[in-house]
DNA sequence: CCCAAAATGACCTCTCGG
DNA sequence: CCGAGAGGTCATTTTGGG
């Protein structure tokens, strides 16, 4: 959820000047923030040894600082380069965020090296917000700071550009980290697959994942994880039929109440990540090894109202003792729609609708389709290529039937409804109706959100402190206060301003008695920012998100180009955010 | 009445999984 | 082989403020 169509008008391109970028990535570093460590990486390359060389250079090569390269090195041994490569860029991607965490977990799976932490990594080269010397960053020309401190002169101008001249040092570190992790994605791409403009070679992006998974072969030596995690692996490929995820209500033989969550995971704080479940191959993969591993759970929401919606989730929440939101929403479209049963052809065989998407049919749509019917109105049933036709156009577009040989797409209150929102959610403040169904098709589907959040109600009694990242219209808060938990402070980041005013609206005629806070862009969330809400709330309970979709959805023929796409890649936000919470909160408990 | 901004509609012809 | 898909781009029409 969340409208991202801010993102793109400001001429910020993650993937521009891609083969350029790539081959200047070469003798730089990926984010070392200031000059020592680049100066320091020759003498790591030497000390790695010779025969790490061709490994070594390898790395490098993709931008990561030689130091953190050999360190890795050192730990796992270089023919294993799958596992190194994960460990760079988790490292790199716990790097990019302040080190108040300097008791960065040992990783379970590496916990024989104990001895070789990364302790004094971050310590010598991470630049924490705390550091940051304030005086700098009020004065000076932030660029020139940023290029004093090691970044690269385009990384800074690109920060600049993109978050104005304004903003603060961190949040500009903040942003290149999040660009380089991007961009580090790309540069693992083996050389071959790299997009290349001759003629209609158009880029052909590979996640990390497809490349770990389908490109070479899994690495034996070092290997610490589980049979059970291989199993995991293989089958993620896969998305189950029926996908009803670990359960849902209406299916009693679907529930299952135990899972294993790998121990990073565990909560409180609690997580809820959400996207689209067609998405590109390996993408979630991906994102499921940034989430601590924590297996998605796939679930269509045609299991719980009227329209299909097929969604992953990936969260730490127990799965035992979840509930329903009362009454059960009808679950077909005769039973949500009662009135349009008289105009329904018998030879029309849906009983669902199809994903609620952010556009809609045209009314030249409806004209064509009527016409083609009545033109065949001797029969008693069409002919079968105008059935298959019309049939092909409704599923298409998700139109109803609303008279005589009349078809036409939901409205959108019939869309909220079926979203589980209460009526008008989305009316008034000025919002256009091509507006409400982007924000409606961009959310989530309350009934099953609620289903999984459901096990809160007991463990929060006296409610929760919710951060709720691209909050869109609110489907997580909406959720959680149908079930009747307690919302105490709700801190909602959201792009686009009209559904802002949703929000807020909702939260004001909901006689809500927390505190609202909302923030027009996770670039601003940054460890300063979150120290001061999460002192003031006393941490957060619940950090919920659904990272937007434009990139890996399958209607999008454009530029789907994964999880480093434009739009998408703001799953790395969710990520450094959720971290940065997981990190701090032992200091507010 | 003019003009900018917003809305609309036609076309795009993808990848993935069953 | 078929169908589903929180989309993007462009030209054109409509809306709304002065």
């Amino acid at each position: 959820m969340g409208d991202v169509s801010g993102v793109g008008s400001d001429n910020f391109d993650w993937n521009t000047d891609d083969e350029l970028e790539i081959e200047g990535f070469h003798s730089s570093c990926l984010s070392v923030p200031n000059g020592e460590t680049i100066a320091g990486s020759v003498g790591a390359s030497s000390s790695a040894g010779p025969s790490n060389t061709k490994v070594f250079d390898h790395f490098i090569s993709m931008g990561f600082p030689g130091e953190m390269v050999s360190k890795v090195i050192q730990e796992y041994g270089e023919e294993n380069e799958d596992k190194l490569l994960e460990e760079l860029l988790t490292y790199s991607a716990l790097e990019s965020s302040p080190q108040q965490q300097q008791q960065v977990e040992p990783d379970p799976c590496s916990s024989e090296n104990a001895g070789s932490s990364w302790d004094d990594l971050s310590s010598d080269d991470s630049f924490s917000d705390e550091e940051m010397p304030k005086s700098v960053s009020r004065n000076g020309d932030p660029l020139h700071t940023l290029v004093k401190m090691g970044y690269k002169e385009e990384e800074a101008v690109m920060a600049v550009e993109r978050l104005g001249p304004n903003a603060s040092l961190e949040d500009l570190v903040d942003f290149i980290g999040v660009a380089q992790m991007a961009k580090a994605e790309d540069a693992l791409l083996p050389p071959e697959e790299k997009p290349q403009y001759n003629g209609h070679a158009k880029l052909k992006k590979r996640s990390l994942y497809d490349y770990e998974v389908l490109g070479k072969k899994k690495p034996k030596i070092f290997e610490k994880r589980t049979l059970c995690e291989e199993d995991d692996e293989t089958q993620a490929l896969h998305l189950p039929n029926p996908m009803t995820g670990f359960g849902v209500p209406t299916d009693p033989n679907s529930i299952i109440t135990h899972r294993r969550i790998p121990e990073d995971a565990i909560g409180p704080p609690y997580f809820y990540y959400e996207n689209v479940a067609l998405a590109p191959k390996g993408v979630w993969q991906t994102i499921s090894r940034f989430l601590y591993d924590v297996e998605p759970e796939y679930v269509d929401s045609k299991y719980f109202c009227a329209a299909a919606r097929k969604r992953g989730y990936i969260h730490n929440l127990p799965i035992e003792n979840r509930y329903p939101l009362l009454p059960l929403p009808p679950r077909t479209i005769h039973d949500a729609f009662p009135l349009l049963k008289k105009w329904w052809p018998s030879w029309d065989p849906r009983t669902k609708l199809n994903c609620l998407q952010t556009v809609t049919g045209s009314a030249k749509l409806t004209e064509r389709i009527r016409k083609a019917v009545e033109s065949c109105e001797e029969f008693e049933d069409p002919p079968e290529s105008v059935k298959k036709y019309v049939l092909d156009q409704c599923r298409k577009w998700n139109l109803v039937w609303v008279g005589k040989n009349k078809v036409a797409p939901l409205e959108p209150d019939e869309v909220e409804t079926l979203l589980g929102f209460p009526r008008n959610h989305t009316r008034g403040g000025g919002i256009s109706r091509t507006d409400r169904f982007k924000s409606l098709g961009n959310s989530f589907q309350v009934d099953t959100v609620a289903y999984h959040l459901s096990v809160l109600k007991e463990m929060y009694p006296n409610g929760i402190n919710l951060l709720s990242l691209f909050s869109g219209i609110g489907g997580a808060e909406v959720a959680l206060h149908r079930l009747g938990v307690p919302l105490k402070n709700v801190v909602s980041v959201e792009k686009s301003e009209v559904n802002r005013n949703i929000v807020r609206s909702w939260w004001e005629q909901t006689n809500q008695r927390g505190n609202l806070v909302d923030l027009d862009d996770v670039q601003q969330l940054d460890a300063v920012r979150l120290e001061q809400l999460m002192s003031a709330f006393g941490g957060f309970d619940l950090i919920v998100g659904g990272s937007p979709c434009n990139n890996l959805a399958g209607s999008n023929r454009v530029s789907r180009n994964g999880l480093e796409g434009e739009h998408s890649s703001l799953f790395f936000d969710y990520f450094r955010i959720l971290d940065l919470v997981k990190n701090m909160s032992p200091n507010y408990r």
